[in-house]
RNA sequence: CGGGGUAUAGCUCAGCCUGGUAGAGCGCAGCUUUCGGGAAGCUGAAGUCGGAGGUUCAAAUCCUCUUACCCCGACCA
């Protein structure tokens, strides 16, 4: 390709309504433009990209087996109704209305049209199991659509159904989905770790989101350093303390004054302490629209998914507000406390560890301090409810948890009979019983990948592409090229010999300073650059860079073609 | 949906408070010089100031309504 027949809309300076760094370096290399809320256009560079990842995933599909279909994005609200998720679904569901007054949707996900097809379709258990997938446009009406196109309301997706006679044989398939997933992921060249979910309400046993990792993702995952175990931090469940706790060392709990000092923060800093010696009470709504105070250690955080699931607690998780726990406690946050609280009081378990702690003293401005469970306050009710952190033991025993920051590419999960149940898809198996199906579902945000791949591999200059999907691999930049006859030969020459050889060339062909073309080049994050120019090609000679490589290298113009190739194949 | 904000040239924004001829930088078109890291000069095209209504002799500017977009909260590939 060249630039001149090319839309290359780089722009410099970055668009105001940007925020995340792959978004910004998107717009800005002209991959994309935004029609609407969520809503974009790819243009040509960016498509290049977007299609690669689509025929990996394809092929990877392909060879796990899996047939391709393609179904439709609008689809009738009849079977919605059949599985019940035409009530169940909120407003993210686009529903839309024909010249008939009948009803459809923009379909967000199509269990439903799947198994309408395959309860028609597959008329025996010899066809099974059977896997099917398409790659396809989405529409989710998202409250709030943001970051480009890692979070839009239409998006590009490759989802999977696969059917199954047995349990068994689902927990097949789905170790085969398994595997097909690390391969799409490592062939695409991105980091990334499965992680064990949240099933959620839709009952099944397994559940692995698949997470590219990057400083900037939604979601937090904790590993393990000796393991292969990782999970959303959410999910992470923290063991009871094993080992005794320290005996007091203070002969007595003492009141101080803490004049304005409401944080943890700040207290410990006051008191010249570390915030693992204080005790954090967080009050929060409980059941019948009482309060239940949770005690955590200082340095810890509430994890919100484990204390809505506490029966004490109402879930989702609310706080009580300032006025409630002043009408029921009688002093404000920041200086509350476990002690004498007239309302249940559940303590995390590292915080059922802590002698001689720091704690709000349930009156303003005044903390506890050498308070001791057992001998000043009641031993603690134990629960597990803080986030696992850095350094945390892993719960298989095996090395301890490393926190990191990912984004969701993948999801995994054996959906159960939910949908053919509802749907009343079974066939006859050998015995001439009928078996309702068992059923997986396996999605990759296709699109998401992109802006993804973008988030974990950038420099100040722009996007840096992993070779797999990089829309061009060697950009060929010659210098001053329209007043050089020789020069011009020897770039057309070489720019044909990549043609030839099925690389993806770009050769920049305008007449632009080279200050405009490197910048744009590496801007859009071409793997390999070429530059050409009068004064080397007397010594046969051009200049080469990786778009990693701090310096330039001299490579010889008759082997350069050949060391290319197998850079871009060793990279692949 | 609740809270906050923005809307002026293709892009980034100033002008609005204190009403009086529509602005800058970048980009775009042309010419000249320059020519291996986002060049310089000159010339030019480009805006019904998001939309509607109101106040006023006069509205980008003040008021009301409206639409779109962005940010903060509950979701998910």
């Amino acid at each position: 390709m060249r630039t001149s027949r090319f839309l290359l809309s780089t722009l410099r300076e970055t668009p105001a309504d940007a925020e995340v760094i792959s978004h910004q370096l998107m717009l800005r290399a002209g991959m994309i433009r935004k029609l609407a809320a969520g809503l974009y256009t790819w243009l040509p560079l960016g498509l290049r990209v977007l299609r690669k990842v689509e025929n990996i995933v394809r092929e990877e599909m392909d060879r796990s087996g899996a047939q391709e279909v393609l179904m439709p994005a609008i689809q009738p609200a009849e079977l919605w109704q059949e599985s019940k998720r035409w009530e169940q679904y909120g407003p993210e569901l686009l529903r839309i209305t024909d010249r008939h007054q009948r009803e459809f949707c923009f379909g967000p996900t199509h269990e439903e049209i799947i198994t309408d097809l395959i309860r028609r379709e597959i008329r025996s258990y010899k066809q099974l199991p059977a896997n099917f997938y398409q790659i396809q446009t989405k529409f989710r009406d998202e409250i709030r659509p943001r970051f480009g196109v890692m979070r839009a309301r239409e998006f590009l997706m490759k989802d999977a159904y696969s059917f199954h006679l047995t349990e068994e044989s689902l927990q097949e398939t789905y170790q085969v989905m398994y595997e097909t997933y690390q391969r799409i992921f490592s062939r695409l060249g991105l980091t990334f770790r499965p992680v064990v979910a949240d099933s959620g309400n839709i009952g099944g046993n397994r559940s692995h989101e698949f997470h590219v990792l990057a400083d900037s993702g939604e979601d937090a995952i904790a590993y393990s350093t000796e393991s292969d175990y990782a999970a959303n931090v959410e999910m992470v469940e923290l063991p009871a303390p094993s080992e005794e706790r320290l005996k007091p060392t203070t002969p007595s709990l003492a009141m101080v004054n803490t004049p304005d000092q409401h944080t943890i923060e700040e207290v410990a800093k006051f008191l010249r302490v570390s915030p693992q010696q204080c005790l954090k009470t967080l009050i929060v709504i409980g059941e019948n629209d009482s309060l239940v105070a949770l005690v955590l250690r200082g340095d810890h955080s509430l994890n919100v998914i484990k204390a809505a699931k506490h029966p004490k607690v109402a879930s989702p998780l609310t706080f009580a507000s300032a006025e409630q726990i002043r009408a029921v406690i009688g002093c404000d946050i920041g200086s509350i406390g476990p002690i004498s609280l007239n309302i249940p009081v559940l303590v995390d378990y590292a915080a059922t560890q802590v002698t001689d702690f720091v704690c709000g003293a349930n009156k303003e401005g005044q903390h506890l301090v050498g308070v001791n469970w057992g001998r000043d306050l009641p031993e603690p009710h134990k629960v597990d409810l803080r986030n696992a952190e850095t350094g945390d033991p892993s719960p298989d025993g095996k090395g301890t948890l490393v926190v990191t920051r990912g984004i969701e590419v993948g999801h995994i999960f054996q959906l159960g009979d939910k949908y053919s149940h509802a749907m009343q898809t079974a066939v006859l198996d050998e015995q001439g019983r009928s078996v309702t199906l068992t059923m997986g579902c396996y999605g990759i945000g296709v699109s998401r990948v992109v802006a993804a791949a973008i988030e974990q591999n950038h420099d100040e200059q722009g996007i840096i592409f992993p070779t797999a999907i990089t829309p061009f691999e060697v950009a060929i930049l010659p210098m001053n090229m329209h007043k050089s006859i020789r020069l011009q030969e020897v770039v057309e020459n070489l720019y044909q010999q990549f043609q030839a050889a099925g690389v993806d060339v770009l050769l920049d062909d305008r007449k632009e300073r080279p200050g405009v073309m490197f910048a744009d080049i590496e801007l859009i994050g071409i793997p390999h650059r070429l530059v050409l120019g009068e004064r080397g090609l007397d010594e046969g000679q051009i200049e080469y860079k990786g778009r990693q490589d701090k310096d330039t290298q001299l490579l010889a113009l008759d082997q350069v073609v050949n060391i290319i190739i197998g850079k871009i194949n060793s990279e692949k």
